[in-house]
DNA sequence: TAATTAAACGAACGTACGTTTGAATATATA
DNA sequence: TATATATTCAAACGTACGTTCGTTTAATTA
């Protein structure tokens, strides 16, 4: 055989990045095999390389692809003009809805990394880093107005997404929560948690 | 050659142990290679199997003597008589010393789960469901005390968890800070995160 | 010192890996 | 309909994998 009927390169390129991502997820990326790919999305391996240049390149494709995504999505769902308790509360909900619906390209950026070297990986560190200074720079604006009581801008900042970004690997769809309650939740957390106290 | 000089088993068997750790961290399970680990190690590849009986069972054993010990751990840190407060102070300054104190071993087994399959997996899952319920108790208690304001107490737990956890990830040794003032900031966090508001 | 046990070796097994090559078939264009 | 292009295939490459086997040497015991 050869080209089979139906076979539309944009179907297939879809088809690819999104069993890999599974796969990825489900095993790791070294761990996952190009046969492994292959066999679920229905080709023979030499036909990925139709797609791809590498198994490495496919990763650096998935990851530069993730990290743009969700750099523009934060920056349209959190408010340039608030006040910092406004846009934290945004920045909380966004995170966990994004990481939720999201769930095997987030896991994926956050466990594969050591998988990556050279300049694609620094990118991908430049991007996560310019994410992290979204939040970073909403508590320092708290910490200035003086609605926030921080002492380690930076420490608070990664306390914060790790205990958001978590959410994505217990979160089940047929749970009994809701995102909404979950984010109301880790927003009552948050927020009581960098809040200053009256004392 | 065979028997080389000096080789003493107790001491081939930590060195395979540590080694797989590092290499698991580095790699993931599946990705790591028992012929690079017996590389590393200054063995052949045959030789690793007087220790391992499969490479399965290498990683089972790796996780359930973790999460055996870090059960022991918390029970010890962990006062039972106390108040809520104490008590969860006393949790979240135990699990980030634990987990950058053992990083390794911690890593390991919160990527690793998903290498694993039956009995043992049931096991680790149990354990780890054991360590979870230590914190929601403690939670518990203090909702019932009236010192804690929270709605769900397996989220609220998760997300602790989450955030403490996130630490080992991020550690740096060589860092501005130490580990007292890092485990200071996420008792703060913590602690009026979950406090009951006087409002 | 002689016999026994502990520890590691070298070689090989069947299988699977990422990747390259050139040919075959389906769709799109003229 | 004839030509060009897009899409997939079958076969093979060198390499590496987890594991088994029987052998060889070092340390321990009698």
């Amino acid at each position: 055989m050869a080209r089979t009927k139906g076979s539309i390169g944009k179907d297939t390129q879809a088809a690819i990045w999104q069993t890999a991502k599974k796969l990825i997820v489900a095993h790791g990326f070294e761990a996952m095999t190009l046969r492994q790919l292959a066999r679920e999305v229905g080709l023979q391996p030499a036909s990925i390389y139709r797609y791809i240049n590498s198994k490495d390149e496919l990763l650096q494709s998935l990851m530069l692809e993730h990290m743009g995504q969700l750099l523009t999505a934060c920056q349209k769902a959190v408010p340039q003009h608030a006040t910092a308790s406004q846009k934290l509360k945004a920045f909380v909900a966004f995170h966990i809805r994004y990481h939720i619906e999201r769930r095997a390209d987030v896991i994926l950026a956050n466990l594969e990394l050591r998988s990556m070297q050279g300049e694609a990986r620094a990118q991908v560190v430049t991007k996560r880093r310019t994410y992290e200074e979204q939040l970073i720079a909403i508590l320092e604006h708290g910490r200035n107005e003086g609605a926030f009581a921080i002492e380690e801008l930076e420490v608070a900042a990664y306390a914060i997404l790790a205990m958001l970004t978590g959410v994505c690997f217990w979160y089940n769809a047929e749970g009994r929560l809701s995102i909404e309650q979950i984010i109301a939740e880790h927003q009552a957390l948050v927020m009581q948690g960098v809040a200053r106290t009256a004392l």
